[in-house]
RNA sequence: GGGGCUGUGGGGUAGCCUGGUAGCCUUUCAGGUUUGGGACCUGACGACCCCGGUUCAAAUCCGGGCAGCCCCA
């Protein structure tokens, strides 16, 4: 029984070997198939896109009533457009895949992000202020040629994302539309998916080639180092003042457009609600995102399995009638202890399993994924599913929470930062400047402790105090240093 | 960016050192018996990552490539 375990099953426990945990279930649940052989390319298949797709509802309905419209742009860039702003060239240059000699001689790059796509369309579309905000965004897969350390989902050389570009009449709502980005972020990713980040405004060495200045949203994984998530850049005149793109003020005088971009990538988010979740049985998928909420499965002899499946698939419409994504598995190939596994390698939130003895009580044996404990439900109780569905979130999330607040501490020394950073946790840190003469300390920190400097802390105001460890002088910021993806 | 390890049916592996018959478990397919936490019987399909070299002969030795994983910066 353990040989068959450890061929079907995962076996390696989530916190003794988490690298290969993540192989593992990514794998073995269905999400992903890397046998393709592209470094750098994955197939997602149909279970992760499923929880892909979800995601994309959740974030595409919280920017449509922030009033965010679609698009669908090209996946190419010429490269006269690509490289008109000159730091974006710089930053991107390096990693952009090239198609040569398609187009009569002309040089076209796949996309790395879209700025140089949308700068361009704004130019066209919008003649005043009366046109403005203009709030767009599209569904788009982007190419970078990136490190020689690709990891599935992790760190990609494709990924899928939402990206939004926005163009606003002043400074201030852009700025405001930053803030807009990172709530939106808060409402989803932590809210709804069970995702705790750090918004880190980042250092001026490390903000979006072409922006005035970004914030990243910094989750952890659980062997404690971070990967960021959705990230937003006040990109201000510096892309509209390179394509020109102007519009007319109120006092009918020509000002440059004030841009933002937003990019949740929607593949890499899926790693955090895996990672965060997950347990050594397998996912634990957030009930709203599940591709299947609730599965049935029948238990049945060849005697009674008629009667059995006739009521299994009556309680499955009955679901689907409540608005459950509801599966019947009815397969007779399978045993029920087989099907238990694989759903809950898979993360399926509840599952229902009816029998010979369920029928006669009019009940059905009701199993939750992340407490893994059996109850007997009532069949006129099987209208709570939604809130216990909801419940279910809310535990994932507050368990989710409670790990995250133990993983900061704050470090008044390297000694200190060098132990919170091997004890797999985030250093909060009393640091000299985060603008371009803090470049030294932070290569310091790479250099000697491995960490980075992420940023300061987007929304609120630390007061720093005392010392910069690294170069003796008065610290201006609160920062936090942690190792990453 | 630097280094290390690995690559055998769909998945997990044996064989490699010492060159010569590719073995096992599982999955899948067919039939039958089963079905309350990974069922059993019978039969079938299915593999040496790619390119080159050495050799009478290469999964095995050598070189290169590709891919995956790990460590360090």
């Amino acid at each position: 029984m353990e040989q068959k375990k450890s061929q079907e099953g995962l076996n390696v426990k989530k916190n003794e070997n988490f690298s290969e945990w993540y192989t593992q279930v990514t794998e073995k649940a269905e999400i992903l198939d890397i046998r393709l052989g592209i470094k750098g390319f994955t197939i997602i298949r149909p279970w992760g896109a499923g929880i892909i797709e979800n995601m994309f509802k959740f974030f595409e309905n919280e920017l449509q009533k922030n009033g965010h419209k679609p698009t669908f742009m090209p996946s190419v860039i010429s490269k006269e457009n690509l490289t008109k702003e000159s730091e974006h060239v710089k930053g991107f240059t390096p990693q952009v895949f090239w198609l040569k000699d398609i187009n009569e001689g002309q040089e076209l790059a796949l996309r790395p992000t879209s700025e140089t796509v949308y700068t361009p369309m704004f130019k066209l579309w919008i003649r005043s202020w009366r046109d403005l905000p203009m709030k767009l965004y599209q569904r788009a897969h982007v190419f970078r040629l990136d490190t020689k350390a690709t990891r599935p989902l992790i760190r990609g050389r494709e990924f899928i994302w939402i990206e939004c570009h926005d163009a606003f009449k002043s400074k201030e709502d852009a700025e405001k539309q930053v803030q807009e980005d990172i709530n939106v972020t808060e409402k989803v990713m932590h809210q709804i998916f069970g995702v705790p980040f750090l918004p880190m405004k980042r250092p001026e060495w490390d903000k979006f080639a072409g922006a005035e200045y970004t914030v990243g949203s910094d989750c952890f994984m659980p062997d404690g180092k971070l990967i960021q998530q959705p990230s937003t850049h006040l990109m201000g005149q510096k892309f509209s003042k390179a394509f020109g793109a102007e519009f007319e003020n109120e006092n009918g005088k020509k000002e440059f457009l004030w841009t933002t971009a937003y990019g949740p990538a929607i593949s890499r988010i899926l790693v955090s609600v895996i990672t965060t979740h997950g347990d050594d049985s397998g996912l634990i998928l957030p009930y709203s995102l599940s591709p299947v909420q609730t599965v049935i499965v029948p238990i049945f002899t060849t005697k009674n399995k008629e009667k059995v499946i006739k009521k299994s698939e009556e309680i499955s419409s009955k679901l689907k009638k409540l608005g459950i994504r509801t599966e019947l598995d009815s397969d007779s190939e399978k045993r029920p202890g087989e099907k238990y596994h694989l759903w809950e390698l898979k993360g399926v939130p509840f599952r229902i399993e009816i029998g010979e003895k369920e029928i006669e009580k009019k009940e059905v044996t009701f199993f939750t994924r992340d407490t893994k404990e059996k109850t007997n439900m009532k069949i006129t109780d099987l209208k709570k599913i939604p809130s216990l569905g909801k419940e279910f979130d809310k535990r994932l999330l507050e368990k989710a929470d409670n790990s995250f607040k133990n993983r900061i501490e704050e470090g008044n020394s390297e000694k200190e930062i060098k132990k919170i950073l091997d004890t797999g946790k985030v250093a909060k840190v009393n640091f000299c400047s985060t603008d371009k003469e803090g470049v030294e300390c932070a290569q310091i920190v790479e250099k000697r402790l491995g960490g980075e400097v992420r940023g300061t802390l987007a929304n609120s105001n630390e007061k720093s105090n005392g010392k910069c460890p690294f170069c003796g002088k008065p610290a201006k910021k609160v920062v936090y240093i942690g190792r990453s993806y």
